[in-house]
DNA sequence: CGCGGCGTTGATCTCTGTCAATACTTGTGG
DNA sequence: CCACAAGTATTGACAGAGATCAACGCCGCG
């Protein structure tokens, strides 16, 4: 781990409030591992004994039924940290995680976590800071999906991508846009549909380049009532 | 607060595994409060002071968007807390909450269980634990509306309202269906026509009561995929 | 060049939301 | 006790969103 990636890892809201020496000795000792695209890191119902902080790359975390369907619950990036949760649910991970890109981590033993919260209770404060974090966006995706329809979903996606909340950018996708779309909850050809309709609000796209004309058109979309889209 | 009311309290995975005394000194100075049918108990945005312990009755948690939509996230009963997470998340509910029957709450100052938490760092671990559990529900709900049809959504809700997972039974639904159906994220005429269509699965409805010929039938049910529901 | 992964497009179908009409239940006041 | 109103649940007809299935285009790669 060099400076950078101490650097990212201060950036966190877990690491980034409790003392330099406390975050050294929970972080220091653990190698940094890299991953290839498509590595499994973990399995829902598999022992957790660690959490982890993304140094580089995209991370999902899903869900499987006994099928095979698959649910993503979300999608992290460098400097953010996943599956701390998974330590205080009785020791499993309650999701799968896979790299979505070639990814770097940095990973926190869990038993050395729970120590550390006894002897530092402020340490604890930062954990469930974090924690209420992860919780939050969990009710606003859900939110999303019960009242938003896939165009106004996709909307707010971009939205969120993109640097300013007004005037025009132009914005990388992140990940492949299959994933893009589990992670919105819908279908690749929903998606490709749904970015066909936006282009009357100024939105096009070319490969993974998306051109928005005026981000806060698109907002006034998301918030719009998702059946007087009318004016648009 | 009686010894009846102090014994649901201890049965919490919060309250049940602290120290006695630290319980006591968390919920013991708070009044106990009851509240009508329909009360809001706070809404999101809110500055959060504190979070609660339900007594007794049934009490909903939902988002509201601009134009007045409501997503249920979540619906707690007797020997449940909610909004613990508000208390570490900057201070402010991220939803709104509403006793959806007369409701009996032990309220617990949040500022108060952070210095307690500083003291007695098994707390945060109880608290990190029960945080845990609320972020795993969420999880569980957006993997069902994403993957689930509304039907199997329902057979799911009733299982899990079923006191054993085979055999038959009886039970009673536990608040309004119009609730119910908000709640698996979908129109209470929706609700009704997925309750007719898992007749011939063994579901019989009257009122509030639903009789179950085979519960383990309708665990399959859910289970299975989504399309080939042919056999059923 | 051919192949495989990814994305788009089209036709069709299914599910769920919407709107409207109709019981049914409960509570109120005459 | 009945009439009436309000809230809640069911049912029907319809429309729209999104899923499904299938075909095709595009691009990178051996």
């Amino acid at each position: 781990m060099d400076s950078r990636d101490w650097q990212i890892v201060r950036s966190t809201p877990l690491f980034g409030t409790m003392p330099q020496d406390v975050a050294l000795s929970l972080i220091g000792s653990q190698p940094v591992r890299s991953y290839e695209k498509g590595t499994t890191l973990f399995q829902q119902g598999e022992p957790a004994s660690s959490f982890f902080v993304i140094l580089d790359g995209w991370v999902k975390l899903f869900r499987i039924t006994p099928d095979g369907n698959e649910a993503v619950v979300g999608v992290f990036r460098r400097g953010e940290s996943f599956a701390e949760a998974a330590i205080f649910l009785g020791g499993r991970y309650p999701v799968s995680a896979e790299a979505v890109t070639s990814t770097r981590l940095a990973r926190i033993d869990g038993e050395l976590l729970r120590r550390r919260i006894r002897e530092q209770p402020d340490l604890a404060l930062a954990m469930l800071a974090s924690s209420s974090h992860h919780l939050k966006s969990l009710v606003e995706q859900i939110e999303q999906i019960k009242l938003l329809t896939a165009q106004q979903r996709l909307a707010d996606f971009l939205v969120n991508l993109a640097p300013a909340n007004e005037g025009s950018c132009v914005i990388e996708l992140p990940y492949e846009k299959a994933l893009i779309a589990s992670r919105l909850g819908m279908k690749p050809e929903s998606l490709s549909r749904a970015l066909a309709k936006l282009r009357p609000l100024g939105v096009s796209v070319d490969r993974e380049t998306v051109s928005i004309v005026d981000v806060d058109l698109l907002v006034r979309f998301v918030e719009a009532s998702p059946r007087d889209d009318e004016g648009f």
